[in-house]
DNA sequence: ATCAAAACGTTGTTTTAACAACGGATACGA
DNA sequence: TCGTATCCGTTGTTAAAACAACGTTTTGAT
């Protein structure tokens, strides 16, 4: 059980709850784990659940499949890592399946549970909930970023609003970035070679400087 | 004070709360209004807030600016919507700026206080969390097919996910959009001409059929 | 130190989307 | 009913991004 705590805690849902607390609050959740073999599906789209997964041990995929069969792999998501936040949040069914790709054990908690005070002593139940909400506005705000850059029209548009945040993040306008071109091209939706030239423009434009992943904007 | 409770409503955080519990729960939270005249900051980048807001009356803009100085609207709020909810949730530093475009009402809610147990008799106050929760997971979800959208490479991939996505809200694939064209061009980042040309090639290649804003998939 | 693989930038070519302009259809008010 | 404004699809043109291929640099293991 002391390995499941650690994985747990990289979730984010369990800050300031003591170690010896946690036994209780995973009772209090209704915790319970389960596993799957390789390429076993978690969910299906149009199923529901009131429970959020957290992932022990394993991988597994989100992939989202569109009317005439084109599936689009969402996510990628491993060790301590969670998965149907939003639909056991909102009780939606989801519009996404869920399966692993290697031998894969997940533990689950009822988010229902969490935003209901027990009758025991719970006290850190408010913790829990605030460390939730704090979990779901911080995917929010992520997704707000990714959304501004991917909306951009132009190649130089995006990489202008992945550097700015980029930057922002670090709390520096030099700073060094953990992707390389690849990884960073797949991330704005641009093909890796077109960016490269683009960054090569916007150097020789003066509006930044890099070599390799350090950059500076100017 | 009744017609507040109504825009109130619309925000979807007093579902399952009684009229004559509004006035309680705002206490509670802490709630207070204020006025803003036109082209006022209510926030700038850099600002914190514990509090979300819901505009009562006016509009208000969402503004991102680059580390050049780029600016973008990522939203246009208005009567009944919230704002700062992600970061009234996260504690996180705003890294958008937000400016009245009309004379507008704000009342603003203490997200903190909503997560505590308030020692009065607040049975509502499980409701309210519950609420908040589904309000940030049904944000996420829209994003996660925004996302999903605007991610693709080609306009008709764009166009494909918009469509599954409009056809399963609708619980259909015979279904109406209330877009117009250009207004899905600009949501999904696309020349309005470019699309209706590629809406044009998918229904001769026999995948969909629309005239004006009904649409079969096929 | 050497070698192989990966990462990166560059170039030329092809494909795709943006852009501009226009005509027909539709909606709406006078 | 007429006239106007909006919406939509189409076409030809231009600009931009994707693609393919290659040489150099960097990295990491032996």
């Amino acid at each position: 059980m002391r390995g499941r705590t650690l994985i747990l805690r990289n979730t984010g849902l369990f800050e300031g709850i003591e170690d010896d607390e946690m036994d209780t609050m995973l009772k209090c959740l209704g915790a319970f784990t389960r596993r799957y073999a390789k390429d076993e599906f978690l969910f299906r789209r149009g199923d529901r659940t009131d429970c959020l997964g957290v992932i022990l041990s394993g991988n597994v995929l989100e992939i989202r499949e569109d009317w005439w069969g084109n599936r689009t792999v969402l996510a990628d998501v491993g060790k301590g890592q969670a998965i149907c936040t939003d639909y056991a949040c909102t009780s939606d069914v989801l519009d996404i399946s869920i399966v692993s790709t290697m031998p894969t054990e997940v533990m689950y908690l009822d988010v229902g549970r969490a935003a209901n005070v027990c009758n025991s002593s719970c006290e850190f139940h408010n913790r829990l909930v605030k460390n939730l909400m704090r979990s779901l506005a911080r995917m929010s705000l992520g997704m707000n970023r990714r959304l501004d850059q991917l909306s951009k029209r132009s190649t130089r548009e995006k990489v202008c609003a992945f550097l700015s945040d980029q930057a922002r993040a670090a709390g520096s306008s030099d700073f060094i970035i953990g992707m390389n071109r690849q990884e960073m091209a797949d991330y704005l939706g641009v093909d890796r070679s077109a960016m490269s030239t683009e960054l090569g423009k916007m150097q020789r434009d003066g509006i930044l400087e890099f070599q390799r992943n350090h950059f500076v904007l100017k």
